[in-house]
RNA sequence: GUGGUCAUAGCUCAGUUGGCAGAGCAUCGGAUUGUGGUUCCGAGUGUCGUGGGUUCGAGCCCCACUCUCCACCCCA
């Protein structure tokens, strides 16, 4: 016999994980519903030709590729799995357009798979959690982004820090320094700006083949320091005159105004150095870390103009975001931010000592039902030691002991697991002690 | 894809220069036939990740593969 084993890089999870999972998308389901979005799912696989070449060159090798069955099992896949949840909702845009009203608000809860090498908040198959505006270029969708983003750490009781930037600032500092074609290079290698430091990241700007006057003119933009405001200031300043960059700091300007507008209260940083890796974005680009844990993002996103364009629809601007489920499940195990009430474990158990009592409580516990109590029977009538230490490692916190003497007077002896206390009720009285524990 | 690291009972882990495969927890049975969580007694459990090699003899040494975790790349 070897031993059963899963794929690197999945995961089972067990009853008590499945709890919190659930309590983490019903509570991110609950915000998106708050706002008007409506939930779609799309299928775990997609043609290759759907897939390749939209996420660049490292994301093409990190595809999963479905072998064919039968006579074309030979020949090159024509099925992968997805890698994310916005190529195939742009996808589904421009197939279902004639369907849809826009501008079109939609969320999608599902797993994505990549083909990455497994480290710590990092897995082959995980959930994300996708919610869209698509069809509008209004700023006040990516304000309503940023108050589901507040909405939904609020209600997990996660402290976080929302980074803000825009893919038109990345582009105008670019343009000013007189590298318009080397944005992608200048954001990837100041991105990590805090994790290798100024001299490295200026090292690898020039190993990028970043000319020298241009690095030096990038480290004022690098050194930037002070409050949101003084920041934008300085970069507009720094990108006056160029129309790219100052759009981008207009429109971060708006959406900082729509925030006061909407008295936001969530703590937000603008930040130059977030760059993002996914080329599509145009716009604003958001990114949301947990500041009592080291996990790296765990909600990100950004605006994109022309993402239906490769599928033949172009000029339809969205802007999204996605939270990463797995890695806010990691964040509220380490700070243990799990309400109790998650479980919706069982409230009361039936013990019974024989076949004619274990009947009694069946009946017993078809009324308890319907008055939406969570109730279990213990299955046979085993020794009440057995079905006591059941109750107590599953942490019921009520015993209904039925024996002949219950019977007779069509009463359980109810005990309660925490205090040892018991007493012998009706079913009326069942009732109303088990909706007062 | 590059570099490192780990794997022994259901779980967490010991295991000496290479010489009989171990502990705690959990499980099951009993002390206690109508009462759990505390206590005491007893019991079962292993292709030592997989395959090969060295050796009289390998959990231990060598090689390959798989898996875990970590760093890089990239990313949620």
């Amino acid at each position: 016999m070897t031993k059963p084993n899963i794929p690197k890089g999945t995961r089972d999870f067990g009853p008590l994980e499945m709890a919190r999972r659930n309590y983490i998308f019903s509570t991110i389901r609950n915000v998106f519903a708050r706002y008007g979005f409506q939930q779609i799912e799309t299928p775990s696989m997609e043609l290759m030709s759907t897939l390749m070449g939209k996420y660049g060159e490292e994301g093409d090798k990190l595809l999963f590729r479905i072998q064919n069955s039968g006579e074309k099992a030979n020949e090159a896949p024509e099925k992968g799995l997805r890698y994310d949840l916005t190529v195939p909702f742009a996808r589904y845009i421009v197939q279902h357009r004639d369907e849809l009203q826009f501008p079109f608000r939609r969320f999608q809860i599902q797993p994505v798979w990549r083909a990455d090498r497994p480290q710590k908040g990092r897995y082959r198959e995980f959930y994300q959690c996708d919610v869209d505006v698509i069809g509008t270029d209004s700023l006040v969708s990516e304000l309503e982004l940023i108050q589901i983003v507040e909405d939904v750490y609020q209600a997990l009781g996660i402290r976080v820090c929302l980074h803000l930037n825009n893919r038109k600032i990345l582009a105008g500092i670019a343009e000013v320094i007189g590298a318009p074609d080397k944005i992608i290079d200048i954001t990837t290698a100041i991105d990590k700006l805090d994790k290798i430091g100024l001299e490295n990241v200026n090292k690898e700007l020039s190993e990028r083949g970043l000319a020298d006057d241009s690095i030096a003119k990038l480290q004022p933009i690098l050194a930037l320091q002070g409050s949101n405001e003084e920041k934008l200031d300085a970069i507009a300043e720094v990108l006056a005159g160029n129309e790219t960059g100052t759009k981008g700091v207009e429109e971060m300007t708006q959406i900082i105004d729509l925030m006061k507008c909407q008295l936001s209260t969530i703590n937000y940083q603008l930040d130059l150095t977030l760059a993002r890796g996914l080329n599509y974005y145009t716009g604003t680009i958001f990114e949301v870390k947990a500041l009592d844990v080291q996990i790296g993002s765990i909600t990100g996103g950004g605006r994109y103009d022309n993402l239906t364009g490769i599928f033949g629809l172009p000029n339809v601007s969205g802007v999204g975001i996605s939270f990463g489920a797995d890695r806010i499940y990691d964040v509220l195990t380490e700070l243990n931010l799990y309400p109790a009430s998650m479980m919706n474990a069982t409230q009361v158990l039936f013990a019974t000592f024989g076949d004619a009592e274990l009947r009694y409580a069946l009946k017993w516990a078809k009324q308890l039902r319907k008055e939406n109590i969570r109730v279990e029977v213990y299955p046979e009538p085993a020794k009440m030691k057995k079905q006591m230490s059941y109750a107590d490692s599953k942490a019921i916190p009520l015993v209904a002991i039925v024996g002949g003497n219950e019977m007779e007077s069509d009463t359980v002896m109810l005990k309660n697991m925490t205090t040892g206390e018991q007493s012998q009720v009706t079913i009326e009285q069942l009732i109303n002690k088990i909706k007062k524990v």
